[in-house]
DNA sequence: AAAATAGTGTCTATGAGACACTATAGT
DNA sequence: ACTATAGTGTCTCATAGACACTATTTT
């Protein structure tokens, strides 16, 4: 028995070593990220100028091929590392884009991953001509799941490539978890009041909530952590910081 | 300004002629589908016995290398036609696996899909030596993610690759959809009593569900028809047989 | 004092769970 | 008649929304 498994290894091992990895057609296959915020009421996008054929001087979503020796993961968070300055964010994989015809220059696969980060990581880079935190205008409350209008001051931009439907989906996708998931603190400071919080739910789903459950509800869920420190200067009775709690349990 | 966009698009158009598609690595892309069925209180999954090297002899999901030209949800329909003779059956991308030492040939990243029948679309199959209808053994009632135990007759089967992870993961997302959205039907045959479809929704989250709200819940959500019909021989008062109605709306 | 938002207490409407009861098939 | 499940009606409890009221800060 011991023998025969041992055979069995070194049939593998054989096999392995002289296995020729062009047996089947490689694809190329890229990582897109959708690096979102919120900031006044509005969701916006961190997109960059193409420089490079094709869609030379459109938008697209920060992205780059993944190596043969990286993860999915490693080589997303890479891309934000290179193109936004960003490390340790809020990243998760979105869903896999491989419509033959997505990408002009050869088949290229991009496996699209979202992230989220509070405005104030973001304020400070240097946007312009090459990069660009766009207003996502999302087509209406309930689902999307479609292509997303993307402006900049009300301008709209052109986007390369299906990275309207990506945004569209990474919207989809926030809106959809926000309500279950400990997800909506990415998108703020550390400390934070009831009404910003209920602000931001407001601006991801697009639509006006109800304050007195909301608040109930969010007080309830154990998610939150009260630090006794009040907002300060606010013209008006100064409300309490919270602070989101990371639970090991449920 | 028409020149000058003319002469961008010659631009592009040369730049597309003269791209090498090697400037990137490419990977070997393959697809993976976990068929699931219901029947008898228990989830199943549909595995086929690898008879070429890596893991010879172990249980691995059906799947196929993507074809250079062929979309994702192509090869996933391909593969079901192939290795389980299915047309036509419900099937949504999963999740894309990519760590570099998921399969010990070469990088092989994988588009993980989730498919969804009626067991009597599967009970017909040949299995035996070469393809299994294995019943699934989920860890705990809730959440799951983690990898799955699969028994054939209560004796466990050694499961290739991460494809283990792969089928919790699909039973992680059925549980998740199951409430909001109307894929249970995909479970059941086209007429069903309101006990069965409970009976489906317990073996899919793994717990007892109160009758009286479940009937409810269900005759109240609109996707159920009454057909007027009701079921036979049954040693009890028959139930009306009710069929899903697909709805534009919403 | 006025303005503005924070935060509390309570009433009501809605949906889930529990339970009792009636209905209808096969044996 | 007996058994087993289908299906209905009603009560209770938990939660969301609505609304009134009090609290606390800046101007």
């Amino acid at each position: 028995m011991a023998a025969k498994r041992t055979k069995r290894n070194q049939d593998e091992h054989r096999f392995l070593e002289q296995y020729d990895a062009d047996a089947f057609e490689r694809l190329s296959v890229s990582v897109d990220v959708s690096l979102l915020t919120q900031v006044g009421g509005e969701l916006r996008v961190f997109l960059v100028r193409r420089d490079e054929h094709p869609f030379r001087g459109q938008w697209s979503l920060p992205g780059g091929f993944v190596g043969v020796d990286e993860s999915l993961e490693a080589a997303a968070r890479r891309v934000l590392r290179d193109k936004a300055a960003l490390e340790g964010v809020f990243l998760e994989q979105l869903f896999t884009f491989g419509q033959p015809d997505r990408d002009p220059r050869t088949r290229v696969l991009t496996v699209a991953y979202y992230a989220l980060v509070d405005w104030s990581r973001l304020a400070e880079l240097p946007t312009g001509s090459d990069a660009a935190l766009a207003t996502l205008h999302v087509p209406f409350a309930g689902e999307t799941g479609g292509p997303v209008d993307v402006t900049v001051d009300g301008e709209p931009l052109l986007v390369a490539f299906d990275h309207a439907d990506i945004v569209g989906m990474a919207i989809k996708r926030l809106r959809g978890k926000l309500d279950y998931a400990p997800i909506g603190f990415q998108l703020l400071p550390e400390r934070f009041t009831l009404l910003q919080l209920q602000q931001l739910h407001e601006t991801v789903l697009g639509q006006q909530l109800n304050k007195d459950s909301f608040r109930r509800r969010m007080l309830q869920s154990g998610m939150l952590e009260a630090t006794g420190e009040r907002e300060k200067a606010v013209g008006h009775r100064p409300a309490e910081l919270y602070r989101f709690v990371h639970r090991s349990a449920i």
